[in-house]
DNA sequence: ATTGAGCACTGGTCTGACCAGTTTTTGGAG
DNA sequence: CTCCAAAAACTGGTCAGACCAGTGCTCAAT
């Protein structure tokens, strides 16, 4: 009945619809207003109730941006069992990746469908960036480029399992993985299959994406298990900073 | 800083420290904008706040009363931000059966490659127990069946993720959808297609269990959205009680 | 006593203004 | 031309006062 109840459940919709990217800025009240047609003082009570219920942050003179959901508790609670159970196991690494296959394969077929004009730019500069950067510290834009593309699926869900999934990896993932991406015909290998992902995707071929990015998982899973054969050290990093080592395994 | 905050945070106190019980009226907001000190308009987004966290419910005409706390489940588990985001909208429901779909597939494919003697004889007894209950109250049943097969697929992962996604359908899930199961030529071809995906698993054929369980998803999914363009009602069950009616869409 | 109109509440919404931070633009100094 | 500071153009925060829309009470006319 209440239409700023309506409001922010628009305003929902809205934030989901858009893909749901954690800290992204959220339009202006004066824009909101105007674009849903009803006064400001109601576009704030709306944002008020999604402020209360968590979904954003608001800042004075910035905007407000989407909470991220997943990094939202500090405390141990909600992640800590399951986090807890898993991490040190090696095998879980794989469990996950194996999972990640597939949803990242799924990411890549609905991107290639349903990717906006705006996705495609967002997926253009991201993947540009991936070339740029030294081999070393590419954790960033390789994140940035796989992100782009679940976004691009218009699957809240999906982007949010595989955050989950990711920021698992970060715990569980081992200190050998620091050694795949350097090696030269490695790295080869992984851009040949980013560019084929990449084209698939603009070109809006969504089986081929989706293939692209199974495919490219799985080579990610036999390298790591082919290394793993070799001796390599089963150690977990033991600080934070040390956790873009495993850009390796969030490609 | 933002004395917005302030105020929200002073009602809460004011809620808690003036024994307010649950269901007690609370000031107007003409009255408590002279007792604070502000404007109407801010004592206004300050109780949309309280609206949004659950801690108050507003009535047209009749004031805003103390919300009773006490239904949600203490477990902080479930309730996420991402659960009250999600809730409500009928999209969702859709994005989650739209991951399911992929990965009750996949969980089929490694079921039928690694299930264990145990597993098969655990899936086989919940297999039959599919036909044994009456219609109406087969989402127990059925939820063991899926159940056993994701546990046989031996990836934790993949068995803490569709729990995941089952009980955020509870809370998505709508009404409508209890008009599905009991339509005769619906449970007739759910049940084939639950023995396709039984047999498919014991004999081990991995791709046709794969095939069968996501073709099983992507029915449900078509038969939702075809009864929901006839203009099925799309409202959200208010009680607890009638959530087992969206067994069908669990399957 | 019953009923109805009217009034005094309640929250819901709008307008337009101004304050206070932040970012971008711009124009002049070097 | 470059660079940096002033200014303009954003952002959210707050206010005042008005009017609409439900709710419930009161009191007079029947």
């Amino acid at each position: 009945m209440a239409q700023s109840e309506d409001i922010s459940f628009r305003l929902e919709r809205l934030i989901l619809d858009g893909g749901l990217a954690p800290g992204q800025k959220i339009p202006s009240e004066r824009q909101l207003s105007f674009r849903l047609g009803v006064s400001r003082a109601l576009v704030r009570e709306a944002l008020h109730e999604l402020q209360g219920r968590g979904v954003i942050k608001t800042y004075h003179g910035k905007g407000s941006f989407v909470a991220s959901i997943l990094p939202g508790n500090p405390e141990a609670e909600d992640s800590s069992p399951l986090m807890h159970l898993y991490s040190g196991h090696s095998r879980t690494l794989y469990d996950l990746l194996e999972v990640r296959e597939q949803l990242e394969g799924q990411a890549a077929y609905l991107a290639a469908q349903r990717a906006t004009n705006m996705d495609r730019i967002r997926i253009t500069r991201a993947f540009e960036r991936l070339g740029e950067t030294d081999p070393l510290s590419n954790a960033e834009p390789d994140h940035g480029f796989h992100q782009a593309i679940v976004e691009a699926s218009h699957n809240p869900v999906l982007v949010h399992i595989l955050n989950g999934l990711k920021k698992m990896m970060l715990l569980t993932v081992q200190a050998s993985v620091a050694n795949l991406n350097p090696r030269e015909e490695m790295r080869q290998t992984i851009m040949k299959q980013h560019r084929r992902l990449y084209r698939a995707i603009l070109s809006g071929r969504a089986a081929a994406a989706q293939k692209a990015a199974t495919s490219h998982v799985r080579f990610v899973i036999t390298s790591l298990k082919q290394l793993e054969e070799q001796g390599a050290p089963v150690t977990r990093p033991t600080d934070a900073k040390n956790l873009h080592c495993t850009n390796i395994a969030t490609q």
